[in-house]
DNA sequence: CGTCGGGTTGATAACTTTCAAATTTCGTGG
DNA sequence: CCACGAAATTTGAAAGTTATCAACCCGACG
């Protein structure tokens, strides 16, 4: 695979334009492929020396556990996303990193990142954008989860996940796949299970989405969209802003 | 102010070993000094070609409205913080910042920001880490909104604030003075403002802090610490990781 | 088959909001 | 320095939302 087509280095490209300089650090970045089974964290909070990656396949989720033993999912993580920022410039993780299902990503060692950054400055800005875009999608749970009931909440996730989704072409407006049980997704949006048993339903007989078997299926968008007040400003793309 | 003074280059500089020219770099930031009174906000969500701003004094808050009219706040910013990364990031801010006291910033014009990234590479890094340290204390947050209960999430808050005011010495591990009215907490909690009153009479009642006149007076800050479920591993600055 | 991890549903309990009203604090003009 | 009005804090009672507990069902899998 080259850095062209790689999903991660399409999204740099949105907001730097890349060099073939940069395009090949990129691509050194995806040298060492691994493999990862369902269920097994990946990273683990206080571990030092992690590495990042760089997700091929599969969904992982970041998660915090409270000394009480509940678990707060704090993003889910979809091909083409970045893995372990905060791990590697933090030199010990802050949070895990757990696969949803099998997972293949490409590790990046810290030392290989820090040193792509000083070589391939302009790689830093795109990263840093990047992460920005991270930030705003943490900035917006954070949000749903304070200000808006069960219903709006769990609606604004599929309703996220879909245009995430979308964006690395593995759904579509009418629906996706979606691996999550309804435990994950309840501790995504801090709820119990049972609640969001419930409220799955509700969205089901109100003829708005349905999520059984492993499918999203939305059924009205316009006014799931309404219901979650679902602004995809935050997710969009513009062009190069470095040229 | 010289670069070496501002609490802003003291951040950064526990990130990369700042170099003359860096520091000079960082020096023209903070040219244009401005001063906010408080209440009306600095940025509206939406304004396109917004700058940033290095706060020196005051405290801000970012938020957002969502369609209901209702708020969540998602940070407090004070002395030495940098305001409004992503709105320059993404040409358009996709949140409200506002002054809650009168504030002194410097403002950082979104070109200038770029172009400084351009010129001292290595500051392009350095913000990155700090805005991912931001990033760790939004995700605590998110944590805090979707496990923990009102009065954990209360106490954890109070503590926050408590360590980031003494890094920059504007607080001690026995109090600090506090410009947040109930209203602005329980918007940042995710709570309503008669429950943060009365989450606050217990936590004085319990003899843990008191929270009056714009002073919090921390009297057991063990029993605190244990009650949030503090850690505060987050904040905490390590050495340069870049020489 | 039997087990086990989801998913589903009902009943009850806990936490938080909302509404309403009284009280205190604080800035400002007299 | 005092009076006044606006804003913030405080408290009680009732309503609403979500969690918890307890079953039961179902399909996958060894």
């Amino acid at each position: 695979m080259t850095a062209l087509h790689s999903p991660f280095a399409r999204k740099l490209g949105a907001f730097v334009a890349l060099s073939g300089a940069e395009m090949s650090a990129l691509d050194r970045l995806h040298s060492r492929r691994k493999v990862f089974p369902a269920g097994r964290d990946m990273v683990h909070e206080g571990q030092i020396n992690q590495s990042a990656y760089i997700l091929a396949s599969g969904w992982v989720c970041s998660y915090k556990i409270l000394s009480g033993g509940t678990r707060q999912i704090v993003d889910f993580q979809i091909p083409g996303d970045f893995l372990g920022l905060r791990s590697v410039l933090f030199r010990t993780a802050d949070h895990n990193i757990e696969p949803v299902i099998k997972v293949e990503a490409s590790e990046v060692l810290a030392n290989d990142l820090l040193e792509t950054f000083s070589n391939t400055p302009r790689l830093a800005t795109a990263v840093l954008w990047a992460a920005s875009r991270d930030e705003a999608m943490v900035v917006e749970h954070l949000v749903g989860i304070g200000r808006r009931d069960a219903k709006e909440r769990t609606a604004h996730l599929l309703l996220e996940l879909g245009a995430r989704l979308k964006l690395v072409g593995l759904g579509s407006t009418s629906g996706y796949g979606c691996p999550l049980s309804q435990y994950l997704l309840a501790d995504a949006l801090g709820l119990s299970a049972v609640h969001v048993n419930r409220v799955l339903r509700e969205l089901r007989d109100d003829g708005l989405v349905t999520f059984q078997h492993g499918q999203v299926e939305i059924h009205d968008l316009n006014a799931l969209v309404q219901l979650a007040d679902f602004d995809k400003t935050y997710l969009d793309h513009d062009g190069p802003l470095l040229k």
